[in-house]
DNA sequence: CGCGGCTTTGATGTTCATCAAGTAAAGTGG
DNA sequence: CCACTTTACTTGATGAACATCAAAGCCGCG
């Protein structure tokens, strides 16, 4: 929960301001600038916490977080990962007054924080600040529910494939890269069980689809990863 | 596809101007009334097509609706129901040009369709609107996300109790009502196989939790069925 | 009438969660 | 720095949950 002020950024310099902040005056930018805070989070570090008052619309400057859950039974579920220029608050943000999802560190990252009350006046008095937010935010959401729904298709050997592929794509964009994440926070991303996980990626790499060496990934056959990710 | 264009009622007396569109003036009300159409939607009839450009902004102004899509192989699903005052555009239409699901009518529906473009251009102009209709599509788009998650981590006989609670409680507000879909879109709702929903209807009958004749439920022990639905 | 779609039940095999046990790796405290 | 504890990972064995296949009844519709 340890998070560092940083040294402070200008809102101008931002790499979220072309996506979202692109349509602010200067002026305005200065104004975010103030009533904003630059944060570090060490990998595990908890950026916000599931229940908690929402304290500021939080999005994602470098590194990578997940968005996890505990449901009513007690049981952890991973809702999504957030790549950098995501904002993390979520839809939560304008509809509720606290997070219905907790935000954790899956590497060292810099997040930035910006006062809540803010961005709503912003939202009222500029339209086209308004506008591209609701367009960013729709897509972000749009792009979660619709990982979820295609993983509730799949057998656990394509939910396995799924999420493999889409750490190679979506997140580095390599044929090999190192899993952020741990067997069992694979399997509450996927609603699955630690043990499947571990069997299924080991069934992956006899079959000669995948080297796997503790969190080290290369997929040797992408062809047949993505056929099994969508028939499996 | 059939849908009849209704005759024309000021949007200045429609149900959802209550939510969303309270902030405007009288003007821009009239200009809204202008580039709408009121369009009815007989049970089974598609309001909207996965795929296709979107039209405009829609929201269903009575009866009910499911959101369906077909993934890519070829398997229906159901994202979701829609009941009056939900937009059904969702969040597809600030994010992409096209619907990603389908929405067909359940029941004889009245939904309301307004100019995409006027939309946005009140976006841009009324602040008040655009926090308005942020909110409101955050929480639609939210609880969606929710119920889904919430499914995800229960087994079929709960699932099961879930969407019967889910239509007592927050469709219907009775203990009995008609189901408004049948077993197989139960079934696609629920991610599970329609024998298994028969299933475990039958069982939930022999156990006198709940009659069912045909889509006629009625609860006889809410607190079991809100059990298996939490525990299940 | 006959056809197709929806519903229901039974039988069977597959997929998956659970239990158990063991190894490796990573902290923790003396 | 080493014994100790804990946490992550891994494999096997077993039973429960679930999909699939098969078959029959029901109903509405041309």
């Amino acid at each position: 929960m340890s998070s560092n002020v940083c040294p402070g950024t200008t809102c101008s310099v931002c790499g979220f301001r072309s996506e979202v902040f692109q349509t602010l005056s200067t002026d305005q930018l200065e104004q975010l600038t103030r009533r904003k805070s630059i944060r570090a989070a060490r990998k595990g570090d908890i950026i916000a916490k599931q229940g908690s008052q929402i304290m500021g619309f939080i999005f994602l400057r470098t590194g990578l977080a997940k968005l996890t859950r505990l449901n009513a039974e007690g049981r952890q579920q991973i809702v999504g990962i957030a790549t950098p220029n995501d904002f993390v608050g979520l839809l939560s943000v304008f509809s509720s007054d606290s997070y219905h999802f907790s935000i954790i560190a899956l590497e060292d990252s810099e997040y930035c924080c910006v006062d809540l009350e803010l961005v709503k006046e912003l939202v009222v008095k500029e339209g086209k600040f308004a506008m591209s937010l609701l367009e960013k935010i729709s897509r972000v959401s749009d792009l979660l529910l619709q990982n979820r729904l295609n993983i509730d298709l799949l057998q656990l050997r394509g939910r396995v494939a799924y999420i493999i592929c889409y750490f190679a794509n979506e997140v580095y964009r390599q044929r090999s890269f190192n899993l952020p994440i741990s067997r069992r926070e694979i399997a509450e991303l996927i609603d699955m069980r630690v043990e499947n996980v571990v069997r299924i990626l080991s069934e992956f790499r006899r079959d000669g689809i995948i080297t796997i060496e503790g969190t080290a990934i290369n997929i040797l056959k992408p062809e047949k990863l993505r056929w099994i990710k969508e028939h499996g």
